[in-house]
DNA sequence: CACGAAACCGAAAATATCTTTCATCTGTGA
DNA sequence: TCACAGATGAAAGATATTTTCGGTTTCGTG
């Protein structure tokens, strides 16, 4: 086969083409391996530098790659057309597909904890990991027989009051304000004597709410106790659902306990699951009262619309 | 700041350019989100297209993909730019590099919106899993050199002020609080009024974050406005990098903005973008404030566990 | 060792693709 | 309704890719 027909051959072949190869996704080194030896002197040039650096060739253009290479132009598409693309645009594509896969294959190599020196970058993408694994290991890890029940119990509540302290008060002041705003009544303690203050004026019917990750917060269980005593629904999230807290909890949402250190508190991690949990009671309870809480969620982002429209006067 | 110089900045910001972002490797679908809001309607179009099918526009051309979505090169080319990238062809490869990855990843889990009659558990495996798209899209578009600043800035702070109301400023106190534990100055503030009286009192090197989804909320541009008359340094936590508040901050994080609807108000989504955001900047000044953040945190968690072992004194 | 054919290779022309310019259009607020 | 700012696409201009074509090297043969 002379080498003309060989170029008119390889530019005629079309999408059904007689020969082998589908343009090859991630199987370019392997193929560069097998067809080296049918290739010519600077062809193989070309092909070495594709094979081992993909990334770094696919930001080339023709002419670079041919600089690069010490080829010509004409060379790099005829090696690009041996390797079964129609032309060096293809194979350039390919390779920053390649690239890409290379780059998130190396990915989970994150297991790692947090360390002093670690670059930012790598700190980002730690944490990350770790939240999303906080997060599978909650939806995974929850009870939804118990999370339904819950969600009952909100739905109909005459008032509904929450307990946390420190990162879990925040937690509990997420969901006071979402239940809020579909229209239910909702009240977040962190002062432990205004909490159990406002327990004792529980009823049948209302629920009460202790967030903690331990389980063990005096200041919380302490109002989830009288709430439980004068005959409320209680529940409890935490980490531990052999804690204390869980003796007085009708109902007991677990979320997932993940690693951490000294440069990772469990306030971090825990938080992350607590907030899932509570966006599902949310979202459950505006299912279950759907009626009422669309008009309730427009009324509230209209309202907002306004204040927010106020901003963008800039000079 | 007219259409045209705005082309103008786009094209001439050069490898060291101004403003913020690398060609995003993967984030795309998660930037087109972010940005579409910015768009104009012919813009919208291509990017829609673009993240709904990342392969197939990555076989096109640019006449290919104008005529597509009916509209011009032109157009085509300042939607590239608008996405980051410094024309078509840079869009066109790491569109190809997005199409590998999904090709080769991962399960293309539960996509669909939440509905009123889910039953419970795919409300939880549904909002489990967007929490972890938003986490994933957050850390891959995040500005590490932005985050380092602002790092930098916090680590060696005379004082910190957080600026955030509704759900943002909860994320607020999250910092706030974190902060506290290390031994930095910090204090959070939702109340405007108060947030702009304290903001007067900012001097240079000093720093002042204000946290808001939308960017444009007036109560916290305010006082962020104030603190960066007074020289301190600014930060700005939004889903919008394009609005009003980032007239006024130093170093802008962004977060993901994921889908949203009736059911999954904005506030859900964005505030688990803007915790690993303030997450980061927290281990990332533990980090720098090795030394004397390590036995603060101890003696805080000495003191916590006392207040936990109380609890167990339960019947 | 000389010769010629075949293959290899790259410079430059031809083509395709991408980018920029600029005039027109569209919607908005006074 | 007018004036204006911004959005848009047609077409010119700039780059990149592909093809052509002829010079050079290689290798077999007399």
């Amino acid at each position: 086969m002379t080498s003309e027909v060989k170029e008119i051959f390889a530019r005629e072949r079309g999408p059904g083409g007689s020969a082998s190869a589908p343009p090859a996704p991630a199987a370019l080194a392997a193929k560069v391996r097998t067809l080296a030896p049918s290739m010519t002197r600077s062809m193989q040039r070309v092909a070495e530098a594709v094979a081992n650096d993909p990334a770094g060739c696919a930001a080339l253009t023709v002419t670079g790659l041919a600089e690069l290479t010490g080829t010509s132009e004409a060379t790099v598409v005829r090696t690009a057309r041996l390797l079964g693309y129609p032309g060096y645009r293809d194979l350039r594509l390919a390779l920053a597909g390649l690239a890409a896969q290379q780059q998130s294959g190396r990915a989970p190599a994150i297991t790692t904890d947090i360390a002093v020196d670690d670059p930012i970058a790598d700190v980002v993408a730690k944490l990350a990991y770790d939240e999303q694994q906080t997060l599978a290991d909650t939806a995974a890890g929850l009870d939804t027989v118990q999370l339904g029940a819950a969600v009952t119990a909100l739905a109909s509540a005459g008032r509904t009051d929450v307990y946390g302290v420190g990162a879990s008060g925040l937690v509990a002041q997420d969901l006071t304000q979402k239940l809020l705003r579909i229209g239910l009544i909702a009240h977040a303690h962190s002062d432990p004597h205004l909490a159990v203050t406002n327990a004792v004026q529980l009823r049948p019917g209302d629920v009460a709410i202790a967030i903690t990750h331990s389980g063990s917060t005096g200041d919380v269980i302490e109002p989830l106790r009288v709430a439980f005593e004068r005959g409320a629904t209680t529940v409890a999230i935490t980490g531990r659902p052999d804690s204390p807290v869980t003796q007085y909890a009708d109902h007991v949402l677990t979320t997932s306990t993940a690693r951490e250190s000294e440069l990772r508190p469990a306030a971090m991690s825990s938080r992350t699951g607590q907030l899932l949990v509570v966006d599902c009671l949310f979202v459950g309870v505006a299912q279950r009262t759907y009626e009422s809480a669309a008009p309730a969620l427009s009324a509230s982002y209209e309202a907002l619309a306004h204040r927010h429209r106020a901003g963008r006067k800039g000079p």
